[in-house]
DNA sequence: TAGTTTTTTTAGATGTATCTAAAAAGCTGA
DNA sequence: TCAGCTTTTTAGATACATCTAAAAAAACTA
């Protein structure tokens, strides 16, 4: 029935539900491009070939939507990257800003029966330390009340669930100004003109650019 | 100074060391296309490019063996693959049978970090669950006292250490007469007509053939 | 609506890893 | 030593993932 994905088919399908997972109702061939940094030629190719799998419905020229058999792949591997970050953060100790790049070679490995064992070994974690959800292996997600930051209003308190990029440079940041999951702020200022915030959040005052702020989740406490 | 390998390139210096570990002083095309399972012709073009990248010494017609360099990643090559099966037996509960292909993939992750964590998690085991050293960081064996099954003398009383082949059938086999690592045996009889012997185990008496008997390491006890 | 710009696709190459078939080299035993 | 067998290499394909440049389609916008 089905063959194996290269670990390149696999990161397209991820790249896919990424980008139709929020806004975006179809998944054009220069967001594609950009998230798995390639050329747009190299997704088309590839836009043509998960099509042939039925993993994907494409047209020419009209974008690419996860079928079934493509959402239930995708899952299965945001299911086993959230896995392997536990395992860095919570087991080997690694920081935050260093278990993504790990994670997105781990999250290859193709065993059902690893990643389940993982999974409870890890005591059935129900999220990441991102603080983004972990499906189960029927892929169920458990999705959070939760804002961006840019959008609550001012004097709202609020705390840190998540952080929408992994990357290494936004996540050593947010450590140098001292901001993790469950921080608690309270916006005391909003500057329209670059769309800036000022938070106090452990008893300081802090300048949040909106670049920041629009990567930031929370919710109300 | 050092570029990334491929899995590929990395599958075929563990295939070089794996050969040349024992009695062979060099890998010749056909041992290596053996153990990578490939054909003579994959080989010799592999041949040539891990020559060019100055990981093993080849010349036409003569085989390979490792240079320092190729020495160096086989091992830490070596070293990934038993801590991995470490894990996955001391923490996630799988039987012997089952760790070595998962171990075949997780080997190609690549962080120095990443491994000497997990050698630390698991506390720096110094043998694997088959019952091979595990190398340190700086690539240095503990080598063990051992021998073949096939070649102590009759009477002769040891218990076994070590298993030289991981594949599932032989160590499903392991299982089914219930032989594991640490299991003794007392050699009761000899045949030379197929080179089987008996042995006492358990206290029950035990038909071991030639086959298996080359691939059960023993030290004497 | 008719440019103009942006997005996407096609065409044509490159590099890696693989294969089979055929040629060449090496080994071995009468 | 040389004929025949074995091993290894070469030659020529294929498949995959990638690229750049050019062409085509779609989307803006004046
Ligand atoms: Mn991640
Ligand atoms: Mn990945
Ligand atoms: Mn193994
Ligand atoms: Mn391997």
């Amino acid at each position: 029935m089905e063959n194996k994905l290269s670990h390149t088919e696999e990161n397209y399908l991820k790249a896919i539900f990424k980008i139709t997972e929020r806004a975006e109702k179809v998944a054009s061939t220069n967001k594609i491009a950009e998230q798995v940094q390639t050329s747009a030629a190299s997704v088309t190719d590839m836009l043509k070939k998960l099509n042939d799998k039925s993993l994907i419905n494409y047209e020419k020229y009209k974008g690419a939507t996860l079928t079934p058999d493509g959402i239930r792949l995708a899952t299965q591997l945001v299911r086993k990257h959230r896995l392997w970050e536990v395992f860095l953060y919570d087991k080997l100790k690694f920081p935050w800003e260093q278990i993504h790049d790990i994670a997105e070679e781990l999250e290859h490995i193709n065993s059902d029966d690893l990643i389940n064992r993982l999974d409870n070994f890890l005591g059935n974690p129900r999220f990441d330390p991102h603080g983004d959800p972990i499906p189960t292996s029927e892929g169920k997600f458990m999705l959070r009340n939760q804002s961006t930051l840019d959008s609550v209003p001012i004097h709202s308190k609020v705390i840190l669930v998540g952080v929408s990029h992994h990357s290494s440079e936004f996540l050593t940041y947010l450590n140098s100004i001292n901001v993790k999951l469950g921080t608690k702020f309270k916006i005391t200022g909003k500057n329209s003109y670059d769309n800036s915030l000022t938070v106090e959040s452990n008893g300081t005052q802090l300048l949040i650019t909106h670049e920041v702020s629009k990567n930031l989740l929370v919710k109300p406490g």
